[in-house]
DNA sequence: ATTCTCAGGTGCCTA
DNA sequence: TAGGCACTTGAGAAT
């Protein structure tokens, strides 16, 4: 395919905004945040209507280098007879070169650019199935806050026991590890000190990592397993307080 | 663009282990880790030689769907006079399912599979011109250890001061932010419990969130930021350790 | 196969 | 704009 002809098809295509598909031999350059370098080989380059460009080889999901919100420029090199694709941006400052010494192939396709993935069981939605009824985790507990931001972070959920003590609820939609023991002990301890009163904190997760438990246990905060599944809504399905010893309230 | 054409375009390029990028509109279902729904629209469907399937919409990098080491199936529906791609996968057990009321255009390109993507800048490579000379850091610095695996995650150097006091030093190749301080504070309790000496943690990083610092603080750890080059190779500029005032040791 | 961590993480949201 | 964090995180390395 003519390397012109070529240039004139992808400058088209970034002007009416059509995700723009370019399969050719070509070496990348990445300058920037890191530094990366592929060897000539052939791949295929994605531009989007975002101006968000990417390169992919024939293996993985994720792509070799990409950019979002770039500035994409489309040259020939008459000299080294090449095409030359680059994508530059700043915050973070950074560059894609991309060299084509041969285009297999280019098409473009005027694709509106919509968002309506329904996605189901993230932790938001398990976070609100759970604030619709705490007592389901533990009799005679209220609702206060929920996503309540700290000077640390954001609390998933804040709530009272039936003995009027505060209790921190961090909720994970997967199997819990450091980190999410971590959160919820600055949490807890920031509710702590901002009302002096006695704090629990309890993770809820599916399933917690060995060391993780260790890490909880020691820091004197709770840990129930609970099930969940995805339909139309997230729905939680039961909560395991017996995986640990927990002293009686 | 014919149903039964196109399905055999796909069948052929799924056989040969070409890469295959189907364009036209379709509804997508995932049911899997979570649940997602992508109403009818024009997308690409990109398969990749090593089964990896992923659709992408008109804008961002990421791909709404996407499957890895899928078993990719392709059938027409004559009723609904459809063609449905479905990828499943055990463990975790999901599926993806495309049903394509129309196919606008289906191209297969034979390109081999490759994996020449050479990074420079990584953690791991500024972990190891670290280690190359660890006095830069901080005099009389000898290293003992590098990676070290704990049971509480993996330490990434180890060295001794000069006055005989073990030294845990987590690095990071981007701001450090809570995790990082946790992480190291993980490994410095570990290191002290395991030989019973005087161990100083040390967290090295370009730059640190104030709340990240302020937990550091707390831990009584040590921060020191760094500047770095990636050129051919890593290479650590320098170091200030001014930015915090440090007991003198 | 599981565990663990990095990533040029990306993407979303809110103060 | 920066902070904080979820993500069907993905991907690789070590156990």
């Amino acid at each position: 395919m003519k390397l012109l002809e070529s240039q004139k098809s992808i400058l088209q295509a970034l002007k009416n905004k059509e995700m723009c598909i370019v399969i050719g031999e070509c070496a990348v350059d990445y300058d920037g945040r890191a530094h990366s370098n592929l060897p000539r080989g052939k791949r295929m380059l994605l531009i989007k209507a975002d101006l968000s460009i990417s390169i992919h080889e024939n293996r993985l999901i994720r792509p070799t280098n990409y950019m979002m919100k770039a500035s994409i420029s489309c040259e020939l090199n008459d000299k080294t007879k090449t095409l030359i694709i680059k994508a530059k941006r700043n915050n973070p400052k950074e560059t894609i070169t991309a060299e084509f010494t041969e285009i297999i192939d280019i098409n473009s396709y005027d694709l509106p650019e919509s968002n309506d993935l329904r996605l189901v069981g993230s932790e938001k939605e398990l976070n609100d199935a759970l604030m619709d009824d705490l007592s389901f985790l533990e009799a005679g507990l209220k609702p206060i806050n929920q996503q309540q931001y700290f000077r640390t972070g954001i609390c998933d959920i804040i709530a009272e026991d039936a003995k009027g003590r505060l209790v921190v609820i961090e909720l994970k939609r997967r199997q819990a590890d450091y980190g999410a023991v971590t959160q919820l002990k600055r949490y807890a301890e920031e509710v702590q000190k901002m009302k002096g009163v006695e704090t629990r904190g309890i993770l809820l997760a599916p399933s917690i990592r060995k060391s993780a438990l260790d890490l909880l246990k020691k820091y004197d905060l709770e840990y129930f397993s609970y099930d969940f599944e995805i339909k139309e809504r997230s729905k939680i399905k039961g909560i395991n307080k017996s995986q640990m010893k927990i002293n009686e309230y």
